[in-house]
DNA sequence: TTGCTCCTCACGTCACGTGAGGTGGC
DNA sequence: TTGCTCCTCACGTCACGTGAGGTGGC
């Protein structure tokens, strides 16, 4: 049987780019990709030039894939898998750095992401423009509104509300609620407590 | 004094493109770029042809800029400023799915990484190739080492450490400690936990 | 013999960075 | 007059994706 494999004179598996691919989970492309930079170089080719992978290969491949998981460009990946002295306790340091960087970062914009959809559900029929403005009172302002601010969101929502049909009144209700069942009991209570220091400190 | 600004014929401020530059912390290149890409486009040009940027131009690029940062593609951030009656609610929603996807995967990955130090530390003089079988061992099993497998760290370790200088073994007991020292508490406590929980479990 | 897999170009993507070579503005 | 700022090409980056057009293998 050698339905998925072929195996040379010299007894030793060898394998195809597709089965490789689909071993991995990486593309072909994504095989060709690394043979043309010179990271992962398939050891031999059939007479007609297709790519033959031995183990040698795949356990190269293996460790290509582990080290991009951790976020190498294909460059580093090089000269740590070629071993060019680098020192491995500072490599996965830095990582490590890059990635608590990058964990602050986004925990950041997630709290102005609430914070935002927090306001955006004071508003009446948030249209984009006002979403806009909104985001600039965020990201620019980034303290809570003043009561003029807190004021005009309020006037405008009773605007809305006025000029709208009973029926508008409904779905505008309807979409609220889908929006907040798509929160996490989490979410919702930070939503909630964001909405409470958009306040002004009471005095 | 008209040293940072220009004023028109009919009295309105306009920026150069080095000071909207300066004040916004984009690059010039940016502005040139999202000038040829139709994002933000100055709404004259002097007759030499330089850019005249007028506030409802710096209005809709503080706009852009607050959008990029929420993690939306300037093709996006497009559609959200012309207002293709997108739904601002469901942009919010889904940005904040990504961050937060993006948060899990990099918390696995620091964890990962906190690992690896950890094993890192158990080897004698990790080499990178012991780094990249290590890493190897950690994503692709992960699980508790075998005793077989930490027996061959230790022995690795001890055939290392017999082979060393007394000043070679100094040099290495003093880069494990600049190590150690890179890592905050609890960064140091979820390293001693991960060493611990490497060994297979006692029965 | 027929699909399926493989091959090599080669351009496209995304958001700019980086010169090259030249001209206007204070 | 001298820098400084501005201008327009136009190629480079990074890790592949996506055809186009053709050939080998089971």
């Amino acid at each position: 049987m050698d339905a998925d494999g072929q195996f040379g004179g010299d007894g030793r598996r060898s394998w195809r780019i597709g089965q490789l691919a689909e071993a991995t989970g990486v593309s072909v492309r994504t095989l060709r990709h690394y043979d043309e930079i010179g990271l992962v170089v398939p050891s031999s080719r059939n007479p007609a030039g297709h790519r033959r992978y031995l183990e040698t290969d795949v356990r190269r491949l293996h460790q290509a894939i582990a080290l991009r998981g951790f976020g190498l460009s294909l460059a580093e990946v090089r000269t740590v898998l070629d071993d060019a002295g680098s020192d491995p306790g500072g490599l996965l340091r830095r990582q490590l750095d890059q990635v608590e960087d990058r964990i602050q970062h986004d925990q950041r914009l997630r709290r102005t992401l609430l914070r935002a959809l927090g306001v955006l559900d004071l508003m009446a029929e948030p249209s984009v423009s006002q979403l806009v403005e909104l985001i600039e009172v965020i990201t620019v302002i980034d303290r809570p509104l003043t009561p003029e601010q807190l004021e005009e969101l309020a006037e405008g929502r009773r605007r809305m509300v006025e000029q709208l049909s009973p029926e508008q009144l409904q779905e505008m209700s309807r979409q609220r609620e889908r929006l907040m069942d798509q929160l996490d009991p989490d979410e919702l209570a930070e939503l909630n407590r964001n909405r409470a220091s958009l306040m002004p400190p009471t005095p």
